[in-house]
DNA sequence: ACCTTATTGATAATGATTATCAATAGCAAT
DNA sequence: ATTGCTATTGATAATCATTATCAATAAGGT
C-alpha cells in the first residue's frame, strides 16, 4: 500500500512541520507522494543537485517515479519561490532549497571556473544582507521593480585547481 | 577581396584602438575577420544578445559566417575574461562585453521573472563595488579562492508586468 | 609568394528540456 | 469507506541549443 512509501518519505520531521507544505493547501495543489519525495531530497542535499541527481535519489525510495515528474515538481517549487534554479552554463540546471529547514540558511556562492565546483559561503552574510536590503529598497523605487530574490556569485579558481592545476570537471 | 568585408567590420575606431585586440597577439591566436565582426557587434549591442542574435547581426555584413564560428569565438572571449556568459534559464545563453569601450561600464542586473527582461543598472555601483572589493579580499583569504569576477542579480517583476499583468516572454 | 597550421563552415550527433495523452490517484463530498 | 471529479503522473516522442567532426580555407611568419 501507499502508506509504505509515504512512511519512508515523511521521515524528516522538521521538513514535515515546516511551512513548506502549506503552499500546497494554499494554492489548491495536491500534496502527492512524488512531490513529498522531491522536497525531502532537496531538504537533505546541499550540493546543488541537477534534475538527474534528484531523480536518482528519489528513485531509490520511490522506484516508479518518472523524470518528468521531477522536472514538473521543481518548476512548481521555483514558481513558488521555495527553490532556486541555478544555471552555471553546464548544459543542465541545478536546484537548491531557499530556506533550509535545518542548517545553512541564506547564503552566496563561489564558483570555480575550472572544476565547476560550487562553494556555499556565509562568512560575511550579515554584512552583505545589510547592503542588499538597502539597495533593494532604493532599486525598487528607482526602477519601479518589485524584488523577490537576489544572487551574489564570485567566479574564480578554487584552491584545488590552483594547487594541482586540476582540469577535471565534476559531474 | 577580403579588404572589403574588413572595411565594414573595422568601422568602430574606439573598438579598433581598444586593448581588446591585444589578446589575440598575446595568446598567439589569429585575428580573423569573423572574430573582428563578432567583437564589433558585441561592442554595439547592449541587450545581452544570444548566439543567434549575434549570428544574425554579423551575417548582415558577413554573409558567409557560420553559426559555429560565433559559438567558438564567444567561447574564446569568455575564456579570456573579455565577455561574460549569462544563463537566465531560457534554454539559451546570453553574452555581454565586460568592459565596453564606450558607455556603460561595469554594472549589475534586474531580471523580470515574468517577461524575462534584463535591466542594466548602475545606480549605486560605487557603493556596491566598495563592498564587493572588501568582500573579495576576505573571501579569497578565507577560502583560498582566487576571484576573477562577480555577479549581482536581483530577481522580481518589472513595472510593465506589474501594471499590465503582462505575461508574454520576449525572445 | 610559400608553408605551416589555426580557423572556418557544412553537416551530423548529442543531450537536456518540453509536449502529448491515456492511466492513475488526491481529496472533497457523500 | 466509497464515489466522482480532475489534477497529476509517467511512458514516449519531439524540440532545439550546443558539440563533435573533418575537409577546405586563410592568417601570419618566413
Ligand atoms: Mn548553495
Ligand atoms: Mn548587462
Ligand atoms: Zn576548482
Ligand atoms: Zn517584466
Amino acid at each position: 500500500m501507499i502508506i509504505n512509501s509515504n512512511y519512508k518519505i515523511m521521515t524528516n520531521k522538521k521538513l514535515l512541520n515546516s511551512k513548506l507544505f502549506q503552499n500546497f493547501a494554499d494554492t489548491g495543489h495536491r500534496l502527492t507522494a512524488p512531490r513529498k519525495a522531491v522536497l525531502n531530497i532537496l531538504s537533505k542535499d546541499m550540493n546543488h543537485p541537477t534534475v538527474e541527481d534528484i531523480y536518482l535519489q528519489v528513485h531509490k525510495g520511490y522506484p516508479s517515479i518518472g523524470m518528468m515528474t521531477v522536472y514538473r515538481t521543481l518548476d512548481l517549487l521555483v514558481e513558488w519561490g521555495i527553490v532556486h534554479k541555478f544555471d552555471f552554463s553546464e548544459g543542465k540546471a541545478r536546484y537548491e532549497l531557499i530556506d533550509h529547514p535545518e542548517g545553512l540558511g541564506h547564503h552566496h556562492h563561489l564558483i570555480c571556473q575550472k572544476c565547476k565546483k560550487i562553494i556555499n559561503y556565509t562568512d560575511f552574510i550579515n554584512e552583505e544582507i545589510k547592503l542588499i536590503t538597502k539597495l533593494e529598497k532604493r532599486l525598487e523605487k528607482n526602477h519601479k521593480f518589485k524584488i523577490n530574490n537576489h544572487i551574489i556569485e564570485f567566479y574564480g579558481v578554487c584552491d584545488d585547481c590552483t594547487v594541482t592545476g586540476n582540469n577535471k570537471s565534476i559531474n
